[in-house]
DNA sequence: CATCATTTATGATCATAGTCATAAAATATG
DNA sequence: CATATTTTATGACTATGATCATAAATGATG
C-alpha cells in the first residue's frame, strides 16, 4: 500500500517508439524543426517570449509562423467547424505554403490539439480561480467540471473531435501539451480535496492523487458519454454530480453532517 | 436521491439528428441499406439467421455480402493494421466494388466498429464467465478488466483506433452496437458488486448502477491513459487495482475484515 | 564579403477515403 | 410473362491530407 505514490498524471515510463534512439547531439546550436517550442508551453506568454533575448531571425520568424497558423486555424476551426476546414485554407489563411503547415503540425488532427489545448488549459484555470468557496466539496467539484462541460457545449461536433484526440495521443508533444493541462486539472482538484472536506478528513489509507484520479475518471467518461449522445445533458449533470458525491463520501472518515 | 435510477448505460435522450425525421413508411417490405441488421446485432448466431424463414435473395445476398465485408476487413486489419489498410483491399477481399463497401459502412473507421465490437463482447462474457468464484471483490474485476485489458494489448496501434472510436460515436448503428457491449459489460460488473462485497452489503444510499458507472470509469480512463503512453503497463494496472479497490470500500457498510 | 553548410519553405504530386451518375438486379404489379 | 418500380452495385471521379524533391533562406566560417 506504500511505495507507489503517484506523482502523475504523466509519467513516461512507457517507451517512447523512435524518438528514443535519436538523442539530440548535444551541441547543435538552437531549435530545429523537430522541436518546435511554442511560447505557451514554457509557461511564457508570447510577449515574454519576444523579449528574451537570443532569437536569430530564423528562429523569430518561424515563431511568427507558428502562431499565423495557430490563429488561422483557430478562427477556421471556429467559423466552420474541423471537418468543413481543409488545410488549404488554414495556410492560405496563414500566408505559408501548403506543405510548409505539416512542418508545424503532424496531421490536421495534431493541429487541432495543438490549437485548443491552450484554451482548454485558459478555461480549467478560470474554472478553479472562481470556485464558490463556501460551498460543499461536491459543488465546488462541479463548479469546475461544469465550466469545462459548458466550454465543450460551445460547439459539439468540435468537442467530439478534439476529445477524441485528447482521450489517446500519439505525438510526444501533444502529450506533453495535455500534460500541462492535465497537471493543472489534477493539481486544483487535489487542493480542493487534499484536506478532505465538510470538516472530515481524508481516510489515511487514501492517497490524496489517486482520489484525483478517480474523480477526474468520473468527470471524463461522464462528458464522453454525453458527447457520444448517451445521455442528455441534464440527466448527464445529474448523474456526474451524483457520482462525485459518493466517490467523495468514501474518500472521508467519519459520518455526514447532521 | 431517488427517481433517477439509472436503466443505462444507454438511453437516447440525445437528439437523433436528421434521422429523426424521415420516419419508415410502415407498410414498406423489408430492410433497406439504410438499416442492415447483423445477425450478432439481434443476439443471433450467423447460422440462426439463415434458418430464420422470410429472407428474399436480395436480403441473404445483402447479409453475405455484409459478412464477406466483416470478413475480410478483419483479416486485413489484424494483419497489417488500421492505416495501412485501405478500403480498396478490403473490398477487393470482399469481392465487391470500392463503391458498394460505403453502402455497409458509413467509413473506415465506421468499419473498424462494426469489425471489432462482436470481438470485444465476446472477450467480455468470456471475461464474466471465468471470474474466480472465491477472489475478493477487486480481484473479480481485476479479472474481468485484466482479460479486457490483454485483449486491447494483442495490438496497440489497433487499439488505439478503435477506442478512440469507441469513445465518442457520431454514427446511431455503432451507438447500438457498443451499447450492446456496455449492457453486458455493466451487468456483469452489476453482478458482482450488487450484493456488496466480503460480506458486507452495499450502502443503502448507493445505486449499484451508479456504482458499475464508476467501476467501469475507472478502469476505461485507466485503459486509455496506459494506450496514450502516460503510463507502462504494470504501473496502470497496480494503480488500477488500488483505484477499484478504494471505490469498492467507499460502496460498502462496515469495516474491513480483520 | 564569398563560400559553404544547415535549416526551412514550397507547391507539384501522390495516395486514398468517400461520392455520384449510371447500370444491374430484384421484386412488385397486371 | 412483360413491364414498372424499387433497391443495390459499380467504378470512374473528386476532394483533400500528406509527402517529397527542389529551391530559398539563414547562418557559420575564413
Amino acid at each position: 500500500m506504500q511505495g507507489d505514490r503517484q506523482s502523475i498524471p504523466i509519467d513516461n515510463t512507457a517507451a517512447t517508439d523512435a524518438s528514443e534512439r535519436d538523442k539530440e547531439p548535444q551541441n547543435r546550436r538552437s531549435l530545429t524543426m523537430q522541436n518546435i517550442i511554442r511560447p505557451s508551453a514554457i509557461g511564457l506568454s508570447a510577449d515574454d517570449a519576444k523579449l528574451t533575448p537570443p532569437l536569430g531571425r530564423r528562429d523569430r520568424s518561424k515563431q511568427e509562423k507558428l502562431q499565423r497558423i495557430l490563429k488561422a486555424a483557430k478562427h477556421l476551426f471556429d467559423a466552420k467547424g474541423f471537418a468543413e476546414t481543409t488545410t488549404q485554407e488554414i495556410a492560405e489563411r496563414a500566408d505559408i505554403g501548403t506543405g510548409t503547415l505539416f512542418l508545424y503540425a503532424k496531421s490536421k488532427e495534431d493541429l487541432l490539439v495543438m490549437v485548443f489545448s491552450d484554451e482548454m488549459l485558459t478555461t480549467s484555470q478560470h474554472a478553479f480561480a472562481t470556485v464558490p468557496a463556501t460551498a460543499s466539496a461536491t459543488d465546488r467539484l462541479m463548479h469546475v467540471f461544469n465550466t469545462m462541460i459548458a466550454y465543450h457545449g460551445r460547439d459539439l461536433a468540435l468537442a467530439r473531435v478534439l476529445l477524441k484526440e485528447v482521450a489517446i495521443l500519439t505525438n510526444p508533444a501533444r502529450r506533453e501539451d495535455i500534460g500541462r493541462l492535465m497537471n493543472g486539472i489534477y493539481g486544483g482538484i487535489l487542493a480542493l480535496i487534499a484536506a478532505g472536506h465538510d470538516a472530515r478528513p481524508l481516510k489515511a489509507s487514501i492517497d490524496p492523487m489517486t482520489a484525483t484520479d478517480i474523480l477526474f475518471s468520473i468527470y471524463f467518461n461522464s462528458l464522453i458519454a454525453w458527447l457520444s449522445g448517451h445521455t442528455s445533458k441534464p440527466v448527464m449533470l445529474k448523474r456526474l454530480r451524483n457520482k462525485l458525491a459518493i466517490s467523495l463520501e468514501g474518500f472521508v472518515t467519519g459520518t455526514p453532517q447532521p
